[in-house]
DNA sequence: GGCTAATCGAGACGGTACGTCACGTCTTACT
DNA sequence: AGTAAGACGTGACGTACCGTCTCGATTAGCC
């Protein structure tokens, strides 16, 4: 540890800080977003009020901190040499996660937490995590072919339909992922 | 006056009604959804609480009464004739409505919200606002050609990425419109 | 019917006024003074609210109006011809309506609200029902002997210890009417 | 300090708790029992509704706990050797602190509410104010003499035609308090 | 081993909104 | 004019959570 951010008295509680963070994925499930409280967090992971308040001004901190190695992981997908197939392992790969996975669960709550919280904006425009999860999946598919859209408009007609479809409410099962996966290779001029 | 609609008892308060249909939108451009409560909308409409609870469960269904009529209007465009021109402008509406109308700021709210409020999610479903809006531009610019795709797909296909656009904090002004609406017409084989 | 009091337009409603008398009656035994309410009051009668408020100003008008005929008619007893019993069944009679009868229970409400309601003060004071049922019986047990005190001192001594007795939650059971029927004619000079 | 008493978290307010029983004390006699709410005591007393709900139920133990002492200060007499002079003594405050202190207005509105308010009745039961009053008087005033009654038949006896004549609304200065002394004296067989 | 300092738990504090209830008034149509 | 129906503004109810605060207890590094 670094000389400089060592520091006098007590230190922090590791197991105060997981205990958080495993209070706010296990309540985001059973209680959901809006029925989830600092008291409630503080009292699932058996940690006082005033700790939580001292590590984290929001529950949306806290979420946030908790879903994020989980999304890194969970959307990224190992290649398979053939583009189709690739981009849409991809798409399906974020459809689960958001319908199914409970840090995108999390994801969905602070998108849409963020769209009348001017701070959870912020919070989640300092991690682009489904443009970032995409890139390398475009880039691959790519190979030395020159891309002919900036990167987040590329991006964003990757992700786009899935995203909406999920959050609109519509059947997850019901979308056309390998079609979707083609159209997005053809207007990339891929094969 | 229909005999049917005839009812005993005082009746409805129009300017009840209407007031607090008018805070709402008020109050979501000011101070924003989260900070939007029950009490705030009654005081602000010049209207009793319990007068409120005993047309609305909640915030939300207000929010939605509120704005699906102006989204229908604001989301209704012209033809031109040119099918590219069409799908352009219509997702230059969309993108206005999302980002700039009050109804828009409203939408997102109560998409946000629908993200962890089943009953919201069901109240959203109940009018799939952005995809009716988007069928009958798509059904006039394929004439009398077939559709390649089942409508939600292809609805989705074209709201998609400026939903996530919008909805995931980027620029507006960024979003090449054009090219999504060329895309999009190329696939559906049009032209 | 006096043509004085004959009024033009629709005459009182007999049905409606009794309904009410008798929902006060029922509610009180079944719910209770505090939780009794001009809203219940008249959904039990199945009378409008309006037309409670037409003719009553409080609960307590209602209950008063309710209770004074059963209250005069249940404080009545049969002379003996012996004093002592006499008093001593004026004062079972007195215990019986204060603990067991609906009437004597509206009667005890009433003295509770008169202690911090001067309007219900006012209309006990313009009924003295105990009083008024304490007198005959005091002026027959005396005869033609003169009363040596006034007589609203004579029954306050008659009356004071049972009903402290009783309005301080005392096993009613417990009291010894028949001593305090001696005490009270020693007292008066009465054999 | 005891190391039962010591209590972790922090400590309640004595501050709060006597501001509560002043407010109260005020209250009772601004507006009166009927009138007094727990949001009105809150706010005079400069504390939060919360920290009135946390320590008491309702305002009837707020008003007992805030008349007890003073009541038991307020019935207390001196001893003056004669046995008639004491109990009319005695008698001459029971009706002063029923009729003019402040705890006298709140122990006969706690009566009052009793007569239908089950609770209040049980608070009331677990301390017999004005029996409690009345024997040492009557203690005194025997000697060493037996009591030829149980002891709360006596209290009620010296307490009872007091009791009714201020709750039945009758003028306090009309009571003949020195008579009501003799005759309860004579009824003991003291002197 | 004592000192300093930050953390932790517990829980009371003043607030504010919740959703409900009853109040008493009113506006309708009907009788 | 009296009535049933029912919406209206008002305001207290009791609860929940907010974010802050004051405690005592704990746990480290430092002297």
């Amino acid at each position: 540890m670094d000389v400089k951010t060592r520091r006098i008295g007590r230190p922090r509680s590791e197991l105060a800080r997981s205990a958080v963070l495993h209070a706010v994925d296990d309540l985001l499930v059973e209680v959901g977003y809006a029925a989830m409280t600092m008291k409630g967090i503080a009292e699932r992971a058996g940690v006082s009020r005033q700790t939580v308040y001292r590590w984290w001004a929001t529950k949306a901190e806290i979420l946030f901190e908790a879903c994020v190695e989980d999304a890194l992981e969970e959307l990224a997908v190992r290649p398979t040499g053939a583009p189709v197939a690739d981009v849409a392992a991809y798409l399906e790969a974020l459809v689960r996660f958001l319908v199914r996975s409970p840090a995108g669960a999390a994801y969905r709550a602070l998108v849409g937490e963020a769209q009348h919280d001017a701070a959870v904006a912020r919070l989640l425009a300092s991690r682009d995590l489904l443009g970032d999860s995409a890139r390398p999946v475009i880039e691959r598919v790519l190979g030395r072919a020159a891309l002919p859209v900036p990167m987040d408009q590329a991006t964003a007609a990757l992700v786009g339909p899935a995203f909406f479809w999920v959050l609109s409410g519509r059947d997850p099962g019901r979308l056309d992922v390998l079609r979707l996966a083609r159209r997005f290779l053809a207007d990339l001029g891929v094969r």
